[in-house]
DNA sequence: TAATGTTAGTTTTTT
DNA sequence: ACTAACATTA
């Protein structure tokens, strides 16, 4: 340690600013410190002018931490210029501005998983294939494994035609044929997916040398944050964009790789070295957030992964309490206890609702946590799962505005055309997109357009006028902006009947009712955008905003009242931070490790997942498992997860759900005496 | 066309 | 157990 409170090691990273440099930060060894200290030292020790800095992270989040923690320690000024943003947003604002290079318009709108997945869909259907094994239609996987391959192929860079090449089952060939017609498809109706965002940049640079350039000026200094979780596309064009100035550093650790299967490729940060050979590669092992036995248990698991860069955290904290197994007979008991302890814990250390995580492998078993919370009053928070925006009358509500921002957008139009019921039926759809394909037609253009209509019950006709005018009047509003946008967006909903259409979708009135309170609380969530983003708030800054919007954003939609809670989360919401108190849940074979990850290359994923769930508890940490588990309505019996086998006994200690209450019940005991004792002092 | 009832497939993680 | 897609009926 230094007078700048950092060791040697961070003092080095902080310091080293020329040059491509690894760093490889464990688990709690201080990565942000260092980060914010090593731009603050460019800034105003080495003089470097904050606009040639690019910082990119993951996450919305993280980006948003790092400029306030780099403005409060230098300047606001100074620190402004900076770029700091995920690869997602810093691609789509390139494409902003040069999109029309590549044959797109800007008003481009951007595709959600769940949009993709509907695409991909009647994409299949139009085909003639099925993903149903039964029938005589030829075979192919469900959308949303067409979804997944076809952006793994996309982030790995390959064309439909390389998927055909290599194609060695028929069915991956007509993936092939589904990822083409995909691509095409998005293309005409001026929409992006996550992937392109990528994808077209790298594209941008390779056909305009200029542009390239021009950015490479720019951005001379280069920070990439979780690096380990990077993909092909953002290999390439972190490379591409460092290759003229060099000064290229990428923190992260390969033991905390979880994203494999969203195509991050682990090889970028374990060959970085061999792709930047002048690479100076600096470790950070020295670990500030755990005990020793928590740390000894996760060193113990993760040693068991072969291919990694060698690393041993070790840590001058206390030893603190062996990490505890809870063995419950079933997942209610197993929630019972996590409820029970929680309250424990919070007497015998005088701890508080927030100081506590509870992780687990798969979302859905957030649902049994939660009843037991509620049961025992325990207030909580579930971090992700079904987000405010995944909320059918959400959904609803911005495929309108999607619809209006973007008139190419057939996908969001056919998906609200008779939302609320118009009468616009099936067989007008059929029509309409008859018409569209035998005249090449914009569809939208052809819902006021009289040659049409004709085709349609004049019933049917009239509502297609009407909400063709709405349209184009909302889109008016959107080019003149005479008032607020959530003016607008009121405007909008107002307009084209949704508001009060609710009734008449969503049946009991008192479920109308809610889902209409939910429809204002998003128009509020535009104001709130509005307000942030001042002079440069608009519909498109409003519209990526939700969809590159991460889980972890989502925290604070539903905590904004900043109450007390335990936090309830998945062990991947959870990288990235830090709880006093951590529970550890269904510890079995076939959970986790997760019974889809059970072959060599899953496995040493899913152990670095439960390495990333240990090392996120400061103080303690408790582990527990149930010998019993409803999954699809059947009771199965489970086997501990061999994981539990890969930790040192001297580390732990095992209990059954009544062992794990019973010393509490006497320190609880104690809690009352002193209570007493304190009572009678006062009086 | 819209509202109800029935059945099959489904639970990994998410920018 | 739960949902989404499908079939049937008013």
């Amino acid at each position: 340690m230094n007078e700048t409170g950092l060791n040697s090691a961070q003092h080095e990273a902080v310091t080293t600013i020329d040059g491509p440099l690894l760093l490889l930060a464990g688990a709690g060894t201080g990565k942000t410190r260092v980060i914010t200290a090593r731009t603050a030292h460019m800034l105003s020790s080495a003089g470097i002018p904050a606009k040639n800095i690019l910082a990119l992270t993951f996450t919305n989040k993280a980006a948003r931490e790092m400029r306030e923690r780099i403005t409060a320690s230098v300047s606001p000024e100074t620190a402004r210029p900076l770029t700091i943003g995920t690869f997602h947003a810093f691609c789509s604002n390139l494409l902003r501005s040069h999109i029309r290079l590549l044959g797109y318009a800007p008003n481009f709108s951007l595709a959600t998983q769940a949009y993709q997945i509907g695409v991909i869909k009647s994409i299949i259907g139009e085909c003639g294939y099925a993903s149903s094994q039964d029938g005589n239609k030829p075979f192919v996987p469900d959308a949303g494994a067409v979804r997944d391959r076809i952006s793994k192929a996309k982030t790995a860079l390959k064309t439909p035609e390389d998927m055909r090449t290599t194609a060695e089952e028929v069915h991956e060939e007509r993936v092939a044929d589904v990822y083409q017609r995909y691509q095409e498809r998005l293309k005409t109706m001026n929409v992006l997916d996550f992937d392109d965002l990528l994808v077209l940049v790298l594209r941008l640079w390779e056909e305009n040398p200029d542009i390239l350039n021009k950015h490479r000026n720019k951005f001379r200094y280069i920070m990439v944050d979780e690096y380990q979780d990077t993909n092909h596309v953002q290999f390439q064009l972190i490379a591409k964009l460092a290759e003229e100035h060099r000064n290229l550093c990428v923190v992260g650790d390969d033991d905390q790789a979880i994203y494999s299967w969203r195509g991050a490729v682990v090889e970028n940060i374990l060959h970085f070295d061999q792709y930047f050979p002048d690479a100076k590669t600096i470790r950070l092992e020295e670990n500030y957030r755990s005990t020793q036995h928590i740390l000894n248990a996760a060193n113990s698991l993760i040693s068991n992964n072969s291919s990694r860069k060698a690393k041993k955290l070790r840590t001058q904290n206390k030893e603190g309490e062996p990490v505890q197994i809870v063995a419950a007979k079933n997942e209610k008991e197993e929630a019972d206890i996590v409820a029970k302890l929680i309250k424990e814990k919070i007497h015998a250390h005088k701890a508080n609702y927030n100081d506590f995580g509870v992780l687990y492998r798969s979302n859905f078993q957030a649902r049994n946590i939660e009843a037991a919370l509620q049961s025992e009053d325990v207030p909580y928070h579930v971090v992700g799962s079904r987000s405010f925006f995944e909320r059918k009358e959400i959904v609803d509500a911005i495929s309108i505005l999607q619809t209006v921002y973007n008139p190419a957008d057939e996908e969001n139009l056919l998906r609200i055309i008779n939302v609320p019921p118009r009468g616009f039926g099936t067989k007008a759809i059929e029509s309409l997109q008859e018409t569209a394909r035998i005249t090449g037609r914009k569809m939208q253009s052809l819902l006021a357009d009289p040659e049409f209509l004709q085709k349609l019950p004049s019933q049917t006709a009239e509502q297609s006028r009407l909400f063709a005018s709405c349209l184009q009047k909302g889109r008016k509003a959107l080019q003149n902006p005479g008032q607020s946008l959530s003016g607008t967006v009121h405007n909008i909903l107002e307009e084209t009947g949704y508001l009060d259409g609710l009734g008449k979708i969503y049946k009991p009135q008192k479920d109308a009712l809610n889902r209409r309170e939910n429809v204002f609380e998003f128009i509020d969530a535009a104001a709130d955008y509005e307000k942030r983003a001042s002079q440069q708030a608009s519909m498109q800054g409003f519209l990526e905003n939700i969809t590159l919007r991460d889980t972890k954003d989502r925290v604070e939609d539903h905590s904004a009242g900043e109450q007390q809670g335990v936090t309830l989360l998945t062990v991947h919401a959870a990288k990235g931070l830090e709880f006093p108190y951590v529970f550890i849940t269904g510890l079995e074979q076939n959970m986790f490790p997760n019974r889809r990850a059970i072959n060599t290359d899953g496995i040493a994923e899913e152990r670095r997942l439960f390495y990333v769930a240990l090392t996120r508890a400061q103080k303690e940490a408790t582990i527990t498992r149930a010998d019993y588990r409803t999954l699809r309505g059947k009771k199965q019996k489970l086997r501990p997860s061999y994981f539990l086998y890969e930790l040192p006994e001297e580390n732990l200690v095992f209990s059954n759900a009544e062992d794990a209450l019973a010393p509490a019940s006497q320190e609880t005991a104690q809690d009352i005496l002193d209570q007493m004792k304190d009572i009678a002092q006062k009086s």
